[in-house]
DNA sequence: TTGTAGGCGTTATCAC
DNA sequence: GTGATAACGCCTACAA
């Protein structure tokens, strides 16, 4: 009979070796195998194998207390910028036997926490938080049960934990730099929600840049988004048009406010990049088979998730290892969005006489302009 | 002090209630709670309630041989195809108290196998398989195992296991008449891999849809993908524009195949859908933001996964329920990459004198049309 | 209705 | 170097 229908489990290995169970776990395992001779590690080893045996990860983990299990809070899986950091992380965390248990929160504060309680009692061994808002009680919770915690594409001040991000202010930086050299001056953004840090910091690094550049900043030139979505995208795409009409350019605070933008501009009869250029950040899959295709901030998704494994795991091995806050350099991606202020439409060109703008636009207010905090 | 480190334990609630372990299990658990009194089952409740109980669901996994746990094998996250199947999966199981182990196999047999293994050895209550190739020795083994399987957008002859996917045949005959509906009588196929179920099932509502329109289709109008892939449309687009220059219209098995296609037709100078109609399938996230936006045939995603979630845990809670194969209709959705006949350039127009195609275009076959097998 | 006892499969800690 | 023993936390016959 090839093949008995109940597993084969360490007694019927150590049974078929001829030795104690006991003697044929430390057999088995890398780290206790020297402590047993080289002839039973061997006569365990192959009956082992004769026996198709597989180590039963449940009882390994009731008496080790470790589930090789790490909980991963995204807000989302169907936002396309989450995929390959997942695969990421999966991937990094395989090589190292441990699995990722995905939770979404849909950004939504109990099914959060939810998640986050469901995980606890599973038993993970440790955290990836992508989700965490500034302030954030899970952030608490586990810092006092002293939990391995590694954030992604977030920081969090006040808190030991390690995280891994995109140089969210060099990259907004860079986008406005890309504008300016191509001449524009008269710019726009598209703000992030500030409640999170990607938010803030890019919003800061659209400060710095036109900063730099000697360029003022309207009150009106930026409009905040609640949320990164398109149809955020959209709203703030159509209420800076609407008050802002000698714009040439828009810097958006992610690809899928982008998006949404562009939508504003089909509204208003604009197009682009003909009558306004336009900018990401992410690089998103398939934002580069957009029409036009959609200049943007690019940054290692892929990457962001192995060293966010990799840190996790450095901290679950030691507990004492040192905090972490890494940064990822970001690129800039010129695609078709952007063009030369040169081969831009004229503001005042095309515009007024075809009264695309909705009528309620506002007189522009030029005010001082607001400096990074 | 209101926070003992180590997590309360089932011997701790029941002191602090005054019982025994096993009255206090039975207390806790819905299908015993009616072995125990009223009054003592409150007690219980209260001192977990008190103490912050959480059961161990490993200890809990070791006793009942559930771990609550579903393997999960897909080929990809990162097509934009599977989030939202995946999310309609895990927020179903959720429901039930069940996790989902995502497994990415990238379509690689070896990949696969150990990813399978893997999950057997964290021993999941069952497998939501989306990966099937026609034959394929995991089935085999599943089967043979007697573990719970269900097929996702996948079926398999000579199985015990249910299934959930779309229609292929019906949506890709309606494909089929939406463009003939349009008028279009020259239609390419470029279909998908024939070792999977979907591409043969597309394949062969392509030829019904042909064949019920009386149109023959010649052995050079289909060009087979070897993967869903844009580099494989592209690749076939390609084949098919060179070798069929009367085509006033294609069908593609798949969205990525038709974003591809796309390509080709740019590599050649030809529009979309000024020179030629495309149409894909899967109504892929953010496939309408191309230009232009592709018509295409959706299916639900999302409750593809509730479906199969569903299905799943019904041959969990009992081994004995029948093998259900689920088919969930498909929709056209018409969009920009799709008009009529009359408002296409004729084929014979602008294409020739411009020379945009290879020089070695092979003249057009007409054979007889390959019929439904 | 409740208590007793045993075991799920593994590993840590003793002895020998 | 190896064996014996206990324990991780829970559940479930069975007995009372």
């Amino acid at each position: 009979m090839p093949h008995n229908d109940r597993p084969a489990t360490l007694r019927d290995v150590a049974a078929a070796a001829g030795v104690h169970p006991a003697t044929a776990s430390r057999a088995l395992n890398p780290g206790t195998k020297l402590l047993v001779s080289e002839e039973t590690a061997q006569r365990v080893a192959e009956a082992a194998e004769r026996l198709g045996y597989r180590p039963n990860p449940v009882a390994r983990s009731l008496r080790t207390r470790r589930s090789h299990t790490i909980g991963v809070l995204i807000p989302d899986l169907n936002n396309p910028l989450f995929p390959p950091i997942v695969r990421g992380l999966e991937d990094r965390l395989a090589k190292h036997g441990y699995v990722a248990l995905i939770g979404n929160t849909d950004l939504d504060t109990t099914r959060e926490q939810m998640v986050f309680d469901q995980m606890r009692a599973r038993h993970v061994d440790g955290f990836v938080l992508a989700t965490a808002t500034l302030h954030n009680p899970i952030l608490a919770e586990a810092a006092e049960a002293d939990l391995p915690v590694v954030l992604m594409n977030r920081t969090a001040q006040g808190y030991p934990f390690s995280s891994v991000s995109v140089d969210n202010e060099q990259g907004e930086r860079a986008a406005v730099d890309h504008l300016a050299s191509l001449g524009h001056t008269r710019i726009g953004h598209i703000a992030g929600p500030q409640d999170v840090s990607t938010g803030v910091a890019r919003l800061r690094g659209f400060f710095d840049g036109m900063d730099g550049h000697g360029l003022t900043v309207d009150d009106a030139q930026v409009v905040t988004a609640t949320g990164y979505s398109i149809e955020e995208g959209l709203r703030c795409g159509r209420e800076l048009l609407e008050t802002n009409r000698d714009l040439t350019a828009i810097v958006a605070a992610n690809d899928l406010l982008a998006v949404g933008c562009y939508g504003a501009l089909d509204e208003l009869g604009l197009r682009c990049p003909e009558d306004m250029s336009v900018i990401g950040f992410n690089d998103m899959p398939f934002i580069d088979r957009l029409r036009p295709p959609l200049s943007t901030v690019r940054f290692p998704h892929y990457k962001l998730g192995t060293e966010a494994a990799d840190l996790l795991l450095e901290r679950i091995e030691d507990a004492d290892s040192p905090v972490k806050i890494l940064y990822l350099a970001p690129e800039l991606v010129a695609r078709g969005s952007t063009v030369p202020l040169a081969a831009t439409t004229s503001a005042d060109d095309g515009r007024d006489d075809e009264s695309r703008l909705a009528a309620n636009t506002v007189p522009l207010r030029r005010g001082v302009a607001r400096r990074k905090r």
